[in-house]
DNA sequence: GCTTGACTCTGTAGTCACTACAGGGTGTCA
DNA sequence: TGACACCCTGTAGTGACTACAGAGTCAAGC
C-alpha cells in the first residue's frame, strides 16, 4: 500500500509517517518504480504499536525503547516493565500537579463576580502577587505536559 | 537594576526576561550608558504576574491577554474572568484525559510479571493492539500540555 | 497523445516557550 | 594592565509534529 492508504487506515498524517521513518521509529520501506513508498502490514502493526503508545503520551525515545525490547522477544522484558512503570509515575505526578493548578483557578474565579472592573477584579489582583507554592516546582524529569495541546 | 538582579530576584532565567522582552510580554527598560537594561520595580511586579500566570500553565497569549486587562483597569473585567473560566476548562479536560492514561498504564502494568522475555511480555502484546478508546482525540482546543516536561 | 487531477517526492521552515551558545562590549577590582 | 563577572545581539536548538514550495508520478477521460 501507498502512503496515502496507510495513513487513512491508521488516521496518522502522511507527513507524521515520512517523521516516523526520517526519526527511526517506521523502518523504510521498499521503493516503487516511480520512487513511491510501498508499506506491507508489517508497517501498518509497527505503527498500531507507536500509535498506541503515543495515545498513552510516551516520547518518542520512550518507543524508541519499547521498539527495541518488541525487535528482541528473546530477551528479558525487564526494560519495558520498568519503562512503563516510570512513565505511569510522570503521569501520575503531572495529574497531582495539574490538579493543584485547578484548585487555585478555581480559588481565583470566585475572587471575582464577573460585572466591575478590570482594577478592582480580583483575579487580576491575584495574579499581581508573586507565585505562592502552587509553582511548578519539582517538574525535572515529569516529562508529561502542561495544560496545553502539541497540535 | 541589572538584568541579572532581576533574574536572581525573581527566579527567571536571563535569557527568559530578554525572550519575553521581544515577545511584548515585559516592556522595554531604559538603558544605561553602557547599554545595559535598567529594571524598575514595575518591572519586577509584571514580572510576578506573569511568573504567577505561568506557573498556572497559561500560554504567553492568554497572558498578554490578561495584561491588557490589567493594563486598562477601569475596563470591565468580563474578559479576564472569560479566559480563567476557559483555562480552568482545559486544566479539567487534561486531568480528565490523563487519567483515563493512568487507568491503562495500570491495566498493561498488571499484564507483566517482569520476569519473562520480551516474546512473552503481556504488557509489548497488548502494545501492539490498535488503539481503543484511550486515545487523545478530542484534543481540539484543550491547550493545557500531556505528560512531558516542556523545559 | 494529451490533459486533468489526485497523489507522491524531497527539502525547508514554522509552531511554543524557552535554552544555549558565539562573539563581542562594559564595569570593577587588584 | 589584566582578569573576571557581567551584559549585549543574533542565531540555532529542543519535541513532535505541521505546512508549504516546487517538482515528479500515475490513472482516467478525451
Amino acid at each position: 500500500m501507498k502512503i496515502g492508504e496507510l495513513a487513512r487506515r491508521s488516521g496518522v498524517k502522511v507527513e507524521t509517517l515520512r517523521y516516523y521513518e526520517r526519526e527511526g521509529l517506521l523502518p523504510e520501506p521498499e521503493r516503487s518504480d516511480g520512487n513511491y513508498r510501498v508499506y506491507r502490514d508489517a508497517h501498518a502493526e509497527r505503527l498500531d504499536f507507536i500509535r498506541h503508545c503515543r495515545a498513552l503520551d510516551m516520547t518518542l525515545d520512550e518507543i524508541r525503547a519499547l521498539l527495541v525490547c518488541q525487535d528482541h522477544p528473546e530477551h528479558p522484558c525487564e526494560d519495558a516493565d520498568a519503562l512503563i512503570e516510570a512513565h505511569l509515575g510522570h503521569v501520575e505526578q503531572r495529574i497531582a500537579q495539574l490538579s493543584r493548578l485547578k484548585a487555585e483557578l478555581e480559588g481565583l474565579r470566585q475572587r471575582c463576580a464577573g460585572h466591575g472592573t478590570a482594577g478592582e477584579c480580583g483575579i487580576l489582583n491575584e495574579l499581581a502577587q508573586p507565585v505562592g507554592d502552587v509553582s511548578r516546582g519539582g517538574d525535572a524529569g515529569v516529562h508529561v505536559g502542561g495544560a496545553h495541546p502539541r497540535r
